[in-house]
DNA sequence: CGCCTTTGACCAGCGC
DNA sequence: GCGCTGGTCAAAGGCG
């Protein structure tokens, strides 16, 4: 880890949403198409949903605790149903009640993103058939349990894809950093490099590099804040965090995130996650302090204690004192 | 030498 | 069918 990756993490606010992607044609704009935005930082603790969206959501869609959703005590299967359902539903409110399509309301996200107004429309994520159906598939399906293979075949005989692969539920971190590329503890190999359509920044693609382990993740600016790194996670780590960093990326991780994201859950977006959610109710009875789309994902007082030193320090927000900021 | 990034090419999906 | 776009491959080169 460099000194420079260190001042990011430890002198930047690290807001953060969660996102189930949807992958339509917009897709290049991750910042807008993503979902549930759940953006912190110390001066905006967290963008409130506009109410449309809230009162989108569907009362009677089987929830599960958000604590179920980062600790994937759920398989992703039974996630994406869950994050689909309220997707859906905000999706369909949004074209409903403000007569604009994604690109629009995906557009506003974006300046909420940026501006923090709560009252505007926001994108979502489509369905899970919708999401498959607009992807191309490259890889089979059961990729979890791909071991490179399947991808080796890709140039030369490929197979029939009629069917569409299932993808993966996807972890989007809104980042104030001038790093691209945050250092999460795992390793991570770029495999190309794309620019992105009506934004002056690439997108990134890192996969990482233990073997049998498919996660993927896309690394890129919202052109319309360039101070906001968006990191998109796809897939879950099925191992450890390796033993030998690159850098010092575990040393600038504190020993409690590491271990306890290590324990319960070899996946450390969700396990970081899982720490920086607040412990108070605040959030849970306030309707601003919902994630997009489902707010009874959230279930604070299962969420792990957060620790009050090292890295967990610089990104937890003020939950308990910035509330709501104008 | 191993690991990583860069980068042009390729492929599939989608909209028109 | 064609063009656009996102996503991926893989060769080449850099770096420690």
């Amino acid at each position: 880890m460099s000194e420079e990756n260190k001042d990011h993490l430890t002198h930047h606010h690290n807001p953060f949403y969660y996102s189930h992607d949807h992958d339509d044609g917009d897709h290049h704009e991750i910042s807008h198409s993503s979902s549930f935005p759940f953006f912190i930082n110390d001066n905006n603790p967290m963008v409130a949903p506009p109410q449309n969206l809230l009162q989108g959501l569907d009362p009677a869609s089987p929830y599960m605790t958000f604590t179920d959703c980062l600790q994937g005590s759920m398989d992703y299967n039974t996630l994406s149903r869950a994050f689909d359902m309220s997707c859906s539903s905000i999706e369909d409110n949004l074209v409903k009640k403000a007569g604009v399509g994604r690109d629009s309301a995906a557009g506003t996200l974006s300046e909420n993103l940026s501006t923090t107004t709560p009252n505007s429309s926001v994108s979502c994520s489509s369905n899970e058939e919708e999401s498959v159906k607009s992807k191309k598939d490259k890889q089979p399906q059961g990729c979890e349990d791909g071991d490179g293979d399947e991808e080796k075949s890709k140039k030369g005989n490929k197979p029939k894809k009629k069917e569409k692969r299932q993808r993966e539920p996807r972890f989007a971190f809104l980042t104030k950093s001038e790093i691209d590329h945050l250092e999460d503890g795992y390793r991570w190999r770029k495999y190309g490099q794309k620019a992105v359509k009506n934004s002056p920044y690439p997108r990134s693609y890192y996969r990482c590099t233990s073997q049998k382990c498919n996660v993927k993740k896309r690394v890129e600016r919202c052109f319309q804040d360039p101070t906001v790194v968006i990191t998109t996670y796809e897939g879950q780590h099925n191992h450890q965090y390796p033993s030998t960093l690159r850098g010092n990326a575990a040393g600038m991780l504190s020993p409690s995130l590491l271990a306890s994201a290590s324990a319960a859950q070899p996946s450390f977006p969700q396990a970081l996650f899982s720490q920086l959610l607040p412990t108070n109710n605040n959030y849970q009875a306030d309707p601003n302090y919902m994630l997009y789309g489902n707010l009874n994902l959230m279930a604070p007082q299962q969420q792990l204690q957060l620790p009050h030193y090292g890295l967990l320090q610089d990104l937890t927000p003020p939950f308990g004192d910035n509330k709501r900021q104008p």
